[in-house]
DNA sequence: AATTTTTTTTAGATTTGTCTAAATTAAATT
DNA sequence: AATTTAATTTAGACAAATCTAAAAAAAATT
């Protein structure tokens, strides 16, 4: 079968809310997608009919496994094109999210499997992100972010939580990204703020939120 | 301003029908859109509202200066992809023009700035058409067909005049591609067929309606 | 010039995706 | 437990793009 622009986005909408919170609300969906609560629900009966939903009125909602199938496949194209974007054309790792947005919808499945050969089969986008696999199959990277780190660890940064233009524009004033390695210095009680010397830098202290959301590995 | 994808692919065909015909009539561009007459008024006061074409009713219409800016954009990016997935991909040439279809009309600007440069800024299609610049201007190449050049004469094929699958298949069948050189061996009066010559192939005949849609340069 | 055929437009309906405002249900608070 | 607040759904409307069938205009034929 195939789905349309919206329908995709909405799928897809869905599947990343879930990653948090097992099942889904109409408010916060209609916020994710920039759009209203009626239109949500709209949209939740069409995805039902089409058995791609768990939902019952009032009752929040989650994909099945076929709609888990669908929101991987289109997680899949975003990111491989991401990895396209920044590997090829030569973008910042900021600047792909809307333009991945768009051609994730091109629907040629020969197109995919041509440009994961392209780009010599990627296993994660510039976010750090796992790509799935043509089955929907996706390495789960264990996670822990900079806040849950103990101090005087050197690791490297494997991915970002939050990918807000606002955020990556700030990890790229302090010269972080996806490899970066750092060294945690200390952590501070009163806001959690953590103090990070990345290599061949001088020392500085990140908020937080920030540290919150970037993960790392031990390197 | 910024257009549906409908509103392109209306800009586009008239743009294509005008290259043969001045002004386009209605059923003409009902007919290459695959869509009903009654759609294509529509849609032409639509445009006219916009300024793209000059239209008044049952007088046929045609692109403006803006209209054909606007179309010539859109040639672009349908040129510029269809060289990336032939070139990059790998794909075959009579394969890409669907494909090519949807990624014409993903709006990124830097996108295309930015595919242009990994190109390498090439000038024309794996069809042998030229690919328009930045502004709309476009190489305009004199076209002769195998069917008006003399015998004896051997040339390299340029670019093909119908891109139906079909007609690529039997091209592909010939082996005959763009950049292919043979000679002329004779051109037989009853039906306009052709004898040719390809470089390391026996002679073989190709019907005239072939040999009017395959142009050539003097090689 | 009158008639027939073809082309084009209009009228009215349909589908998809969206919205606002009102009604309903659920959750939180007193 | 009753009341207030928040979340969700329904009802009804709208814009975009399409369609069919009927009407109107233009072109071709007799
Ligand atoms: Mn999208
Ligand atoms: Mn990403
Ligand atoms: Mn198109
Ligand atoms: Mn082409």
């Amino acid at each position: 079968m195939n789905y349309s622009v919206s329908e995709e986005n909405y799928i897809k909408s869905i599947y990343h809310l879930q990653q948090q919170t097992d099942t889904v609300t109409t408010n916060s969906l209609a916020n994710e997608l920039r759009t209203k609560p009626a239109s949500v629900t709209d949209m939740l009966k069409k995805l039902r009919t089409k058995r791609l939903v768990d939902y019952e009125k009032y009752r929040g909602f989650k994909l099945n496994a076929a709609g888990s199938k669908i929101a991987l496949g289109i997680v899949r194209r975003h990111r491989l094109w991401e990895f396209f974007l920044v590997n090829k054309l030569g973008f910042e790792w900021d600047k792909v999210h809307d333009i991945a947005e768009e051609l994730e919808h091109v629907s040629s499945a020969e197109l995919i499997k041509k440009l994961d050969s392209f780009l010599n089969f990627p296993q994660t986008d510039p976010h750090g992100d796992p790509i799935p696999d043509t089955n929907g199959k996706m390495a789960v990277i264990k996670q822990l972010s900079l806040a849950e780190i103990d101090a005087k660890k050197t690791v490297v940064v494997s991915s970002v939580g939050n990918q807000s233009p606002e955020m990556l524009e700030m990890l790229k004033h302090y010269h972080i990204g996806i490899g970066t390695s750092l060294k945690i210095n200390r952590h501070f009680a009163f806001d959690g703020s953590v103090e990070i010397k990345v290599t061949q830098q001088s020392a500085c202290i990140i908020s937080g939120q920030m540290a919150k959301n970037i993960f790392v590995h031990h390197g």
